[in-house]
DNA sequence: ACGTATTTGTACGTATGTATC
DNA sequence: AGATACATACGTACAAATACG
């Protein structure tokens, strides 16, 4: 259960229920927080691209520490549902997804990329890659965020 | 380039090879530490597994912050290649992987599971699903570290 | 059964660096 | 130049889980 609080401005008359953060709770801090804004980012209260409010603010707001914060950011970048830069963090914006045919024997696993196979193909944090492996040659290796494996007949 | 120094043990006479970390590098800290254990996992010097040395032998080891420690073995957890209980981190053991067969016209794309999805299905951090997307139905999840596609002519 | 040691997990603090607006 | 925001890196403290004597 979310804990929340309603607040009103005295400026515009709103009103608006605020979630809680309990430091007391069995999950820990970063924890809830992290299921808070996925929460907001899976009912589209964040849509994809729209900017996600800066450490600090979740700081003020919750009254916790950077430090609980950015594991909660770091955990969501993990599950691929935002993209931070040093200017800010988003939610990670629709994929397009190019398809690749791949032929009847054709063999498909994914894995998470190691950190400098994501520099070499420029692969964003929380991006698993697909590995297709075609009857002989050797595996070939695809970002699954774009790119959409399509099985045919022949 | 990796540093390495020599290092003589009086008591066995054996002659090591250590390799260095440079706080003054321009790759961070942490991501030195990543970088020298995730070679030593490639080249199997650490075996699918096998025990990773505790946070305190790096910190003791190379003189650097329990923190920077945390956050390379964090990254190799987000790669997959570690797995990390409150007694201690392991090479991650071999996969043995089943196969599930599509048809033709199948989708197959791959994201990171949430928090509460890695609970539920059993999880472990930096492991994949796979999303099978058949002709009809709701998209299926497979763990990654568990399920090879293999694609069939019907 | 019970305490102890080991190891990771969480949470706070501080400081400094870097990039961007 | 200054403000903002994230990145790195050091420190501390205590909690939780597990293995062992």
């Amino acid at each position: 259960m979310i804990r929340a609080y309603a607040r009103s401005d005295p400026a515009t008359s709103l009103h608006t229920v605020v979630a809680m953060i309990d430091p007391d709770a069995d999950r820990p801090v970063y924890k809830q927080l992290a299921d808070l804004v996925r929460g907001q980012i899976e009912r589209t209260d964040l849509r994809p691209g729209q900017r996600i409010p800066a450490e600090q603010f979740y700081v003020a707001e919750y009254g916790i520490s950077r430090d609980s914060v950015r594991r909660a950011m770091a955990s969501l970048r993990n599950e691929g549902l935002i993209i931070t830069t040093p200017r800010g963090s988003r939610v990670r914006p629709e994929r397009h997804l190019a398809e690749v045919i791949i032929t009847p024997g054709t063999l498909v696993t994914a894995r998470m990329p190691t950190e400098p196979e994501r520099r070499l193909l420029a692969i964003k944090e929380g991006v698993p890659v697909l590995v297709v492996q075609r009857d002989q040659g050797d595996p070939e290796l695809f970002p699954a965020d774009r790119t959409a494996i399509r099985a045919t007949g022949e």
